[in-house]
DNA sequence: TAATAAAAAAACAAGCCTGATGGTTTTGGA
DNA sequence: TCCAAAACCATCAGGCTTGTTTTTTTATTA
């Protein structure tokens, strides 16, 4: 569970964009297809980022990867930053949406926030940077660090991000009323998840995991219900 | 002071190895211009990988940083990997070393533990990883998720890197004697810190990195007490 | 001083990646 | 049926990187 597959999809939308082509001379189908072959090429470069990294994520195995000629792909995007740039938006919406369907259900706006709610959005936070796109996004995040045209592009995407993200947690939580603590609890869960998600090669790195977590837990329950005690 | 200076020297032992020329005639000269040649050409390896990141970090950049000859380096290192090898090493101990400074006299062995003691250590984490040998460290990690033959290289070193890094906090925290809630809280400070060093384009980074240094400053001492209240 | 070995510099060849160009097939409408 | 536009494909030149080879400089030692 803590592990991730490698052939894993991406996305889950259009899976398989080239597996079934849709009937001749129906309407609208190069419209279809041309849309098909797009969501191919993001899921390809995306598979990409995650095997082989932003350095190694070429056009032509990104072409390769997707099924897809070299000059269709450059058809569909003119460069390879064209690429990368569709890939930041794709994934930013990818992962708004693959975080809020992990966090749904969590907080019960009938019931007092429990300490089982907050294991369970903890480990959500986990799966949630376990994902496949949450790796391909960070990847393209290390490198912008060094690559200023990378950055240029994925700085503002990354800020509006961090914000819905924000946005979304106060959301789940509508008991936690108390901003400031919330604010300190998001910062905790995320910072610890992320370190613990780029330390691919610790050792016992999932045990470790796991009793971070179960740490994380009763810090969070803790603050809560500070919070709750101090707004009072 | 949260910041890194981009031209900062990475080390800090023969920090300008082409600066002062030892005199003609001494003996040995040869051998040690050659280990100041070398240890200039790791320092500029480090100085790249900060700037430029690993993928850029070619071998005619690292050469240019040293002030030598491409033709120069590839006789004290015949390959681009064989320098990246040795400046896993030089960066093991470089780090190593610099964290023991780091963590040099916080925990006074003939007083009993105090906050303030860990709030100092919890700083020191936090300058550690905004070390540029953490930095240029990190990019290597970085990059061998998805490099083979760098990943072979550096996992073993890694590894121990681990085990010697435990070591050292226990020694520097001779009075925290359980050793399961000194690993938790290592686990803890070391997952933060890193989580947070790696989020460089975060709002308001430093505000939030004081407020999560704070709330974990907390953390820790509380483990600390119900540890010794647990062996009691 | 002269020979020998080490170090440094320069030039070279092979491979890969990008972006561009020109040509081919498919589609939707005249 | 035929045409224009969109989608797709194959090839090429230019630039960059690596590692090798060749040449020159410098230091040790006999």
């Amino acid at each position: 569970m803590d592990t991730v597959d490698a052939k894993v999809e991406v996305g889950d939308a259009p899976a398989k964009p080239r597996a079934s082509r849709p009937k001749r001379n129906e309407k609208g189908w190069q419209a279809e297809k041309s849309a098909m072959t797009r969501t191919a090429i993001l899921n390809a470069a995306c598979q990409c980022l995650i095997e082989l990294g932003y350095a190694n994520t070429t056009t032509a195995l990104i072409a390769s990867h997707a099924n897809v000629s070299r000059g269709a792909m450059m058809h569909h995007f003119p460069s390879r930053m064209s690429v990368i740039k569709a890939v930041i938006d794709y994934l930013h919406e990818l992962r708004l949406r693959e975080y809020q369907e992990l966090m749904a259900d969590i907080d019960d706006p009938n019931v007092k926030l429990s300490k089982e709610s907050i294991r369970k959005s903890v480990d959500s936070a986990w799966r949630y940077v376990n994902l496949p796109s949450f790796i391909a996004y960070q990847e393209l995040l290390m490198a912008s660090r060094t690559d200023a045209e990378l950055k240029k592009v994925i700085e503002p995407v990354e800020k509006d991000f961090e914000k819905q993200f924000l946005n979304t947690v106060k959301l789940v939580f509508p008991h936690w009323e108390k901003v400031e603590a919330l604010e300190a609890s998001h910062d905790l869960v995320q910072f610890l998840m992320k370190g613990m998600a780029l330390s691919h090669m610790s050792v016992r790195k999932n045990a470790r995991a796991k009793r971070v977590r179960t740490h994380l837990t009763n810090i969070l329950y803790q603050i809560y219900e500070e919070s709750l005690r101090g707004s009072e």
